[in-house]
This record gives C-alpha cells, structure tokens and sequence, in this order.
DNA sequence: GACTAAGCGAGACGGTACGTCTTGTCTTCAC
DNA sequence: GTGAAGACAAGACGTACCGTCTCGCTTAGTC
C-alpha cells in the first residue's frame, strides 16, 4: 500500500514535475536532525515515527510521505549525519593500505557508530529496504575502496596470483563484523593483528 | 523492573520452594509450541505475547511470569523445536571435519533455521538478554565442537602450530555470518570451498 | 478565521471587481456536482472537502474560496440539484390548499429528500451559517407559501378570527418535522389527516 | 465490527460473568464526568474521545471498550449528569397539569440543557445508536409522563373524546422541538400560551 | 480436612505508537 | 490573478500490544 503508493509517486514525480508545492527543504532537514538526535539518545528500537514528528515540529504524513519506513529513515538520518569519511591514504604498500583501512574500520566501530551499524545492520534483518538503503549507503562504498586496494595489492604482486577478490575480502573483513554483532568479542588492535597475519600467511604449515 | 522482578522471582525459587501450586508443564509446552508457529508464520517482528497467549490459550501473566522477554521466549522456543543436532562425525583428519562442520551449517543456514538466525541475531542487537540466550544456547555448543576438532587438528599438526584458536575460528566461520546477515551473498558449497582454501593457504604468494 | 476570510472576499468582490481571471463557472458546477453525489452516496457525515475536490478535479482552495464551510456547501448543492418545486395549486378553499401543501412535504420527507433535510437540519446544530444557509434557502420560502395561504384562508373566513399566523403555521408543521427528526414515526397520510383534523377542531370538546 | 463486537460482549457477560478482571467504576466516573465537562466546554462537535480519554485519565481503549460511539458517550454521560427530574405535579385539573409540564421543559429548554438537546438530536441525525439512546433515555420518559396526563385528562373529561393520544402529544410539543431546532424562534412563556390555547380550541371558527 | 500459598485463565486497565484521514493554509506553476 | 496540484502542520481516528493489575478458580503442600 504505502510501497506502492511510492512507487506511485516516484514514477509521477519523474514524468510529470509540474504542479504543487515544492518539497520542503527545512522540512527535510529538521526530520533528519531530529531522527539522528533521538537515534543517539534513545536508540533505534527507541525511535518513533511520532516522536520524529513531534521534535521536528513536522505532521507524521509529511515523514510518511517521503520515508518508507522507519528503517530507512534512520538509515539515511545516519548517513546524512555521519558520512564518517574515511580518508584510505595510499602508500607505498597496498597491502599496508589495507591493514590500515582496517584498522581504521575497527577505530571506528569500538567508538559511537559501532553503536549505530550494529543497531542498523540488526534491524535490517526484518526490514528488506532498510537493507539495501544501509548496504548500499555505507558498506558498498567501503567496500568498492577495499576493492580497489585489493586489486592494487593483487596487481602489484603483494598477493598470491588467482584469488578472487570478494572471497579475499570477506575473510578480511568478517570477523570484525562477527564481532560486532554476534560474539561481541572486543575488536582491538591485537585482535587485529592476528587477523591479518592469520589470513595473509593461512592456516596452513 | 521486569529485570527486578525476575531476580526476585529467581531468589525466592531457590531459597524457598515452599507450598503453592507447580508450574503446569501444559502451558509451558503450549506457550513454546504457539511461539514456534507464530515465529514460522510471522517472522520474529510479528510476533507479539498477546498473540502467543491467544494461541496458546494462556494468561499473559503466565508468559510474563517465565519469561523476561518476548526475544528469551522465541530464542527458548526456537532451541526447544529445532535443536538441530549438527552431529560431527569423526573421520580420520580433523581438518576434513572441520570442513565436514561448515558444510553442514552452511546447508543448515540455507534452510528455513537460516531465517531464524538471521532473525534472531538481528533482534539481538537491541536485547542483551536475548542475545545472551541465542548465543549460549546455540552459538557456544557449536562452537565448542569447532574448538574441539580445531585443537585436534592442531594437535594432529594439520596446522600451523602457534595459531590462536579463536582467531583462527572466527576466520572460518565469520564469512557465513556475514553473508547471512550483511551482504546476502549466497553461502553455497562453491564460495565455502574458495574461502576454505583461501583461509587454509593464507593470501599471501 | 474562516469568517474574516469570508468578509475580506465578500467586501472585494463588492468594491473591487476589477482585474484577473474570472470565477471558473466549470468549477462550480463540478464542485455542486460532485458534493450532491457524495451527499446522495455517504451522506452528509461522510461528506469532506478533501473528497469533494478530488471527485470534482479541482483544488480544495478553489472550493475555501467561495464557500466558508463544507455545510454550506452542501446546503447550496442541495438547493441546486434539488430545488423541489411545490407548485402551490390554489383552488377554492384556501383551507384545502393547505392540506394540499402539507401532504406534498410530508410526501418529500417520505422520500430520498427526507433524509437530506434530516441531515442538513442535524449538522446545523453545530454550524450556525449552514443553519442560516438551511432555513433560508430552503424552509423560508416554503413558509412563505404556507402564510399566504394562511392569510387567504383568515381573510375568507375559514379560520377563525385574531390567530397569530406564526404560531398557527407552527402548529401545523412542526410534527412533520418531530417525527422526521426526533420520534422517527412515519409521516404518512393517516397520521396527516388525524393531525390537521385535530389542529382544525381543537382538542377541547 | 465493533458493533457485532458489543453484541459479543454483552452476551458473554450475561451468559458467563465468571473469570477476569472487573469493570472498574472509578474509570466509568471519570469518563462520565469527563465527557460531560468538555461537552460543556466545547459542545458535542468539539468531543473528542482522545480528549475525553486524556481528561479522565483513561487509555482510549477503555472508552471503546463500554461505549460504541462517542455519540452514546455524549448521551450517556448527559443523562447520567443531568437528569433533570421535572417533577410533575399533579392538580386537580390535568388540563392544567399538562400546561405546567411544558412550561417546565420550555424553561429547561431555554437554559443549558437546551443546547444539549439541540446537539444531542442534531447528531443524531447520522448515528442511529445515539439517537436510540437518547430517545430512550431522555425523550420517551417525558413523553411518559406526558401520556399518563393525557389519559388522565381524557377520562376526567376534560379533552373531547376520541382524539389520539400520540396526534395529540405530538400536536402539543412539536412546536418546542421545532423552534429550538428549525425556526429558531424563542420558545417563551407568551408563545406557549398562545400555541397551548391554539390547540386546545382549535383553528376553526 | 482445613488452611495457605502459589499458579493459572481471563480480561480490564493506562499507555504508546501505529498508519490513515481530514482540516485549513501555503506555495508553485500554468492559463 | 484565478485555479489545479499538492506539500504542509495539526490532530483525531480506531487498532494493536505493551506490561500491570485484579478476579475467581485450581492445585499443592503444611498444619
């Protein structure tokens, strides 16, 4: 109902810009500035389209118009309000760039936003377009930039010849992930460290 | 309050068992079995006591009187109905079991279990008693064995000796959960193998 | 609010109609159109601006320009597509012809239009200028025909002399209009004839 | 769907008041008076059940669950405030009794109670429950008393025989009813006098 | 066998939030 | 400068559940 009546109003709004009012620009900053405050205070289980509505001094239609789902208002309340940049230096060692990308990753996880990707990625689990806005907003970014690190390292020589890329990347970067969100292990330095030298020289004697 | 509550109830069971009325072994059953199917049915968001007492033909009381949250009731009924006993077998390499492990959750997590997973896991990240059950009532024993075969083959030298275990464990399994929960890649038989190799051989040439 | 939007219209319409575009005779007619259909459909309850503009193609601001309140409007859309026409025949007896004219109402009342009046008098309770737009719209000019009548009859001699016309007209109508509105008892031929017999002769032997 | 839900209620209850909880009294109080001091306030139009419900400091449900409409709210709590028991005299002459009777209600009519009875019967107009409930509970015990007069003014004599006593009731109290919800027209003592003899001797000569 | 605890079903209760609907206003563009 | 389109703040609607609170049973021990 609500998804077809984006899908409805997505398709209008492309084919025929013509009359009405214009979206409001205040509007749509006040909703996103408040989600992402209540966000910080109370959580997303804790969020409400009503209480949005209510700091924002905005009508709960004016949310529903625009948002499927309060999934996806958080989500994009938190990629508007973080977009943590995550500058990727490039060294001398694309291997090295990895490792520190990495770390960095972790930095950032054992701080505030550890808080809103778990949060994020856990009520995604039943909220299909909540999904794709954050895999699609924040993890598909990061992970182009591993990528491209990796296809350095690989052409460069620093990694065995013939692996495949999304294997590779995986392994290096879902233990952070389990950690995060299921064993809740600390995602230090030290562990880190393993890691990557685990992964780099294998398992294997 | 719930949480005082319980830890009330909890004192007085152990220090005085007096006289009153047994808890009815019925409605327990009753109440595991309506949440089982209404967690098939629904999925874990449309779940609601209310709606498990209906089916059940319950008091909520009785529901709130066991269990602290609907997150402990579902992870409860979910490990009562499933329980699926992974039983590992012992060949002659413990490496070929470990293998033998993953394939079988994989497989496992490609079936309706891996919805309740992913939906359990996701639920977790905003109820820490819930997730305190999901993972030592099904996460730790799993584990346990992966330990177990890990130290024998580690034993048996089929790896490289010095190799934290946990690190070590958590570079096999956390690629599965991350496709289950994160990215949604497929946890077939062909990307398992890649990334068992990868892991075993390491990445480096 | 409404009110001194009104008198801002009213008074520039009076002083000033000068410039711009004229008033869509289109419009309105859509707008009466669609209100008598929704009226005729759902009611009056059910009846909304929002609704009205929808099924008439046209702005609600279109329809708060020119009528102050959705009472009004109905009122005025009544009026047009109804405008009942009770020919007064005038025969020899002014006396008959009253009868003639309370049976042909009570005939309406008995019909679909029954149940506009019961409405449109209803909501008039909280809508004082809907009750204005009612009564003079609709009941004035009935109540015209009715003293003239009355008038005739007092001055041939069938009524008895020094009767107040208002309180004479009151005495006959307004059961017509208890029972439409409050007892709900039908408004038939048998109870007509009872009434005006008893109103004619008097309770007192 | 409420309605069949009431249906339901109310024959449980009857058949089976056995298990739960019991309807507390001091929330039926609350919703009583609360209901009748903001309809003093702001009228039956400006009734809401939110604010009902806010001002008796009651979930909404609770309202829903005893009462199907706010109309019948309204009614009921009107009843329940005012009951304005007009005692009726009785005097040697029922002639005389009926007279005082409807100077009673006039005069009832000219104060507040006025304005609630116009409302009241106004909205009843689209809610038929209502106004069953206000018939039944306002209406049709005056008429009560009103009967007994007539019957007991028939037999004294005092009325011509044959006359029905529901054209006749009517005849005498329609006029109230239609000035205070048609003419608008003030109902006072001069008025009455004039309409009461009007009918007593008829309009014939 | 009476007494005294619970446990239990039912369900009323005060709340919160839901997603929808309508109100009356405001803004934009087209005629 | 009217008019259609439609965004907007506001707020009530009726519903679903929440977690708590009676109620009047029904089971156990305990005296």
């Amino acid at each position: 109902m609500r998804a077809s009546n984006r899908v409805a109003r997505t398709a209008r709004a492309r084919v025929a810009p013509v009359a009405g009012r214009k979206r409001s620009e205040a509007s749509r900053r006040a909703i996103l500035d408040a989600t992402h405050e209540l966000l910080e205070r109370d959580g997303f289980d804790g969020l409400s389209i009503e209480g949005v509505a209510a700091r924002a001094g905005v009508g709960k239609t004016t949310i529903y118009r625009w948002w499927p789902t309060k999934g996806v208002l958080a989500v994009e309340a938190f990629l508007d309000a973080a977009t943590p940049s995550i500058a990727f230096r490039r060294t001398r060692s694309a291997k090295a760039d990895m490792r520190q990308q990495m770390r960095a990753l972790a930095a950032l996880y054992r701080g505030p936003t550890g808080r809103f990707v778990r949060e994020m990625i856990g009520s995604s689990q039943s909220d299909p377009e909540m999904r794709k806005a954050f895999v699609e907003g924040f993890l598909t970014p990061r992970r182009k930039a591993a990528h491209e690190s990796f296809r350095r390292a690989l052409a460069a020589g620093e990694f065995r010849p013939g692996l495949d890329p999304d294997t590779a990347i995986d392994a290096l970067y879902a233990p952070i992930y389990y950690r995060l969100l299921v064993s809740g292990a600390p995602i230090d330095e030290a562990f880190l460290d393993r890691h990557i030298d685990l992964v780099l020289r294998g398992l294997t004697a």
